[in-house]
DNA sequence: ATTGATTAGTAAGCATGCTTATAATATATG
DNA sequence: CATATATTATAAGCATGCTTACTAATCAAT
C-alpha cells in the first residue's frame, strides 16, 4: 500500500502530460518545415482514412468540439491542405477534402511522425513497446468510456473495444 | 518491421495526445467544485514541494515558459490560491506561495488526482502499472534530452534552421 | 562609475482546446 | 401548411501553451 509503487503511479498524470508535450514539441520541430502543426497532422491523417467528410463527423472521429474543426479547417485550407465544397442535398453541411499537395506531401510528414516514435521508444524491446501501446491502449479505454457509453465507431476502427 | 507491431506503434502519437486529454478532462470535471484547472494544480503541486519560489525556477521544474507562469499565477492568484511576495535582494524577481485556501485543499484535490489515476489503471495488475510507468518515463527521458545528434549546444544555433 | 550584457517578469499576439450562443437549413409534427 | 425541434457550421470569449519583444533591475568589466 504505502509502497514505492505509490510514488511512481502518483505522478502518473503529469508523466503522461509531459510525454504527450515533448512528442507534440518533437514533431512540431521537425515537420515545422511543412507548415502543419500536430492537431492539422491529426486532422489530416483522419482524413486519408476518410476523405469528404462532413465537419461534424470530423469532430466526432478526433473528439473535439466542431467549431474546433472549424477552425483547424480555416487555418488548413489557408495553408493549401484541405478545402470545403458543399454538400450536395443538405446545403448546410461542408464536405472536407484533402487537395493535391496534402496528397504529395502526406508521406514525408508521416515518415517525419514514424521517426519521432522511434526516437521516443529507443531502447525498448519489441515486446516492451507493444506492452507499452497495450497498457496505454487500455488507460485510453478506461478513460474514454465514462461508465455507461455506447462504444459505436470507435477510434481507431482497428482495435474493438473490450467490454 | 513489417511486422504487427507497425500498426500499433503507428498511433502513438495519437494515443498518448488521447490519453493525455482523457486524463486532463476527467480531472477538471471531478475538481471543477474548486475551481482548480489540470495547469493549476500541476503548478501548486510543485510549490508544494518548494514554497517560496522565483517565476522563473517555476517555469524551470514546470517546464513552460515564464509567460506562461506569469498568467497562470495571475489566475491563481485571483482565486486565492498563491500570492506574489517581492523578493528582499533582488526586486526584479517575484517569490510564489501558497495561500491558506491552498494549504487546506491541497488534500483534497490530491485525493480526486488519486481517484482519476485509480479509474485510468483499472484492470491492470500491479505489475502492469509498474512497467506503463517505467516505459513511460523511459519515453519521457528519450524525448525530454534534446535531439540525438546535439545535446545541449544544439539549441542556440537551432533556430534559423527552418527558414 | 559608466557602459554593456544578462536576467525576471510581463505584454502582445497566435494556435488549439473549451463553453455558450446564433444563423441557416432540415426535418418532424400539429 | 405552419410551426417547433434538430443539426451544421460558425462567432465570441476564455485558458493554456507558444514566440517575440519590451521594461526594469542586476551584474560584469573595464
Amino acid at each position: 500500500m504505502t509502497l514505492m509503487k505509490n510514488a511512481n503511479v502518483e505522478k502518473l498524470g503529469f508523466l503522461i502530460h509531459d510525454t504527450a508535450r515533448l512528442m507534440r514539441k518533437r514533431f512540431q520541430e521537425k515537420s515545422s518545415e511543412y507548415g502543419l502543426s500536430a492537431a492539422q497532422w491529426r486532422l489530416l491523417f483522419r482524413l486519408f482514412k476518410e476523405e469528404g467528410v462532413p465537419q461534424a463527423r470530423l469532430a466526432e472521429l478526433l473528439e473535439i468540439e466542431p467549431i474546433s474543426v472549424s477552425r483547424l479547417i480555416d487555418r488548413m485550407a489557408e495553408g493549401g491542405w484541405v478545402e470545403r465544397r458543399q454538400g450536395t442535398t443538405d446545403r448546410r453541411v461542408r464536405m472536407v477534402y484533402a487537395t493535391a499537395k496534402a496528397r504529395s506531401l502526406f508521406g514525408d510528414v508521416k515518415q517525419v511522425a514514424t521517426v519521432v516514435y522511434d526516437e521516443a521508444l529507443a531502447g525498448m524491446s519489441e515486446h516492451e513497446q507493444l506492452e507499452l501501446v497495450r497498457l496505454l491502449k487500455q488507460m485510453a479505454d478506461n478513460l474514454g468510456a465514462p461508465v455507461g457509453e455506447c462504444p459505436v465507431s470507435g477510434r481507431s476502427g482497428q482495435e474493438g473495444w473490450t467490454k
